[in-house]
DNA sequence: AAATATACATTGACAGGCGAGGTATGTTGT
DNA sequence: ACAACATACCTCGCCTGTCAATGTATATTT
């Protein structure tokens, strides 16, 4: 974890939404996979992580579910719903947004 | 105001340090700057920009001295120190490796 | 006289991140 | 056998940053 956790604030429920959107998971998978995908140069905190996903549930964008395991620790997954889906495209589009702005904020010249 | 603060939330600091880069400035003209190169899409809400004002000159990035205005309110001037300066160019490279992490993890496939 | 613009500042509520702690199962190394 | 580690979940309470609300003061416009 070398990045500020400042910088991606704001984006947690979007990174979750995003790995959703791919498919079915549950907590420890989408951590593995966004370090994988960030060759470990960021992680989201377990408490971070959990919290979003009571947040994203409350609001309607992810539902839950029991796997079926029968070998090793159960599994809470999580699947996006049509109205997460919704948000998820609005969220990127804000995010093309903002990223534009903040270029223009903090150039230097 | 139309973009969401959250998205913005943690480049307060930056976007301060970049404006006082080009010029030492006070608050309400940074303030109208900044809304000036969004074409009004941003602004920093008063109550963050002076919070941030404190954070910054704590910090030794930023110090302050009265203008020596003799009509009109006063105002109270920014400049940016050479550690402020060090702070700011690593807060762009910070910012580089934070946009493309986050376009790695939200994008859509 | 009232409204608006310029210009500063603080307080208290709220939200998100996260360290610390806890629970439980399964595998690997010694 | 037992320790250590990996998998997998969860919550509490603190900290930090944002911001609505509020207040102060000066100058100009209506």
């Amino acid at each position: 974890m070398s990045i500020a956790s400042d910088l991606i604030r704001g984006h947690t429920d979007t990174i979750i939404l995003a790995q959703l959107f791919k498919n079915d998971s549950y907590g420890y998978e989408i951590n593995k996979t966004i370090q994988s995908i960030t060759d470990s140069e960021y992680e989201l905190k377990e408490a971070t992580l959990y919290t979003a996903f009571r947040r994203l549930e409350q609001q309607g964008y992810i539902i839950s579910y029991w796997g079926n395991e029968t070998t090793g620790a159960r599994r809470r997954y999580y699947c996006i719903t049509a109205s997460g889906k919704l948000a998820y495209e609005k969220l990127i589009e804000e995010w093309k947004i903002a990223k534009e702005l903040i270029d223009k904020l903090i150039k230097k010249n």
